[in-house]
DNA sequence: CTGCCTGCAAACTCTTTGCACGAAT
DNA sequence: ATTCGTGCAAAGAGTTTGCAGGCAG
């Protein structure tokens, strides 16, 4: 979905819900689709500040809940103690994380069987899915052998 | 592996590791096994002083990763903003979690390709995995057609 | 105008850490 | 006797929230 059809989607979202459309919740959202890797809540602060210099941290933080709910972002929790986003989410749940654990560096890979195998699994619990995630912590190649992640920023 | 066998395990791995035992470190222990589910820290130090009350918040904390790194305690990030620890996990990483987002139950359901699944898709970004986590999160049916979770505690 | 939205700063939660005392080896 | 381990309390980090003022509808 490109960027402008995600903005309408955007400003339609808060329409349905009552929100309203402010110059900071649509700084935000500009932030954030800038970005084409993922990113922290402090980094969407930066760039947000960088196009409407008004924007707090806490408007950051009660705006991504909104992007998130809307799925223009994606949240992904890799175990750190903050979690990382993802703007326009191209396949949903069929995705999965490796992290590595040097860098920090998320790579986005297929997981086709994901869906399927989080409801097939849940049934026998009586439960359903709400959503799935795979995640892996993995060392690069030359990490292993220097020491040194060559993808650290 | 019976408790005795995994208590065992511990004193040589403190022996190995040339850390001291004491009672805290033991009563932790103990208290660890003593849960058949998974627990909280929180949960760990009130039972640990249950056995010993001079045991504090800090040893706690500072005798987990003496338990997850010999493998003895496993931990379990959910998302939340506090982690879960089972102890004697059975089957290593060949397990994934289903976690009820009503009651915060967390179900152990076997996953015997994770492994393999995560090693074969992380080679092909020249990475080795260190750790697989696969996590659903999903609804009771209870709690679906209810709005209350059978299991909420 | 009305009331949702905002920035600011303080509060919160879980976890970690500095320090001086205490206990294991 | 040494040194590591401990309890206490304060610090830390990311995130949330109360409040008074501001702007969208």
């Amino acid at each position: 979905m490109n960027i402008d059809a995600c903005r309408e989607k955007f400003r339609a979202f808060l329409g349905e819900h009552g929100l309203r459309v402010t110059n900071q919740r649509l700084a935000i959202f500009e932030a954030a689709f800038q970005i084409k890797e993922h990113f922290t809540a402090e980094e969407l602060l930066d760039r947000a500040r960088a196009i409407d210099s008004s924007v707090s941290r806490a408007t950051v933080y009660r705006t991504l809940p909104i992007l998130t709910e809307s799925s223009l972002v994606r949240e992904i929790d890799v175990g750190k103690d903050f979690k990382f986003y993802l703007a326009n989410p191209e396949k949903g749940n069929e995705q999965a994380q490796i992290v590595c654990i040097d860098c920090d560096k998320i790579f986005e890979i297929d997981a086709p069987f994901l869906e399927w195998y989080g409801s097939s699994v849940s049934s026998k619990f009586g439960l359903r899915p709400v959503s799935q995630r795979l995640q892996i912590s993995a060392q690069c190649a030359e990490y292993r052998n220097t020491g040194v992640c060559k993808n650290r920023s």
